[in-house]
DNA sequence: GCTATTAGGGATAAATTTGTCCGTATCAGA
DNA sequence: TCTGATACGGACAAATTTATCCCTAATAGC
């Protein structure tokens, strides 16, 4: 996966979650899975900004954490679905406060940085 | 702080989250604060193994992005104090229950981790 | 025969984040 | 005078994450 050269230290709970949902689309994937979208070209149409191959890796990345199941069927084409795991399931509710966060608090955050841009009156 | 090259996107609300506390220490420092640890040099002694410099370029984020509001006391030695502002209040239900989350299933986590490393049976 | 679909890896580059080291300045105390 | 505390920034290096490009392989459709 990549060998890490600073050791993770786990020392409270947030830097957990964030080993396992830090990465730039982990979490919106791990939503998208639980709303059904399961397929790997599924969820990169869902997801046309980020690159193929970072959505393989961070797939594998969430399997690794056991976070999401992969089930392959022996087809060609080839298909692949991607499952939450219980414990992926139970990373859902937090998810979702951090999506109604972002949702609810959107117009504010631009707002403020909006506001950076604007020329300083002399 | 950085000339950032690849456009920010905001599709969802994790995406917005994720910019404002996706820094290493930077959700820890949010907790430490309202926990009322206000000063660098305190946040510092909190995260020995933060190294300061980074603690005052995510302190600086944070301030950026209206998360926390610095107070400059001119005294000498410098003093200077973080407070959460209004907004950055707001974030602490879902920091928290990251921070929950994180210390429930610490254990899960490291046991399906620890599997990974067994040799696998012949 | 081309093209597209499917899932994914190798090699490598670019971007970003984190860390290290040193320097500014001022005052207090040994 | 030397050391330490305070807060912070510049210059740079190292680590990590994200992105780009090209490759495999089987089948359906034109």
């Amino acid at each position: 996966m990549y060998e890490k050269k600073i050791p993770k230290s786990f020392a409270c709970g947030m830097a957990i979650i964030m080993e396992i949902i830090g990465g730039k689309w982990k979490s919106y994937m791990v939503y998208l899975i639980n709303k059904g979208v399961r397929r790997p070209s599924e969820l990169q149409r869902a997801m046309p900004s980020a690159s193929r191959r970072v959505l393989d890796l961070q797939l594998r990345e969430l399997e690794f954490h056991g976070i999401i199941k992969r089930v392959i069927y022996h087809e060609l084409p080839p298909k692949v679905e991607y499952y939450l795991t219980d414990f992926g399931a139970s990373l859902l509710p937090v998810v979702d406060a951090m999506d109604k966060w972002g949702e609810a608090y959107q117009g504010e955050f631009e707002a403020l940085m909006k506001k950076k841009e604007e020329p300083v009156a002399l």
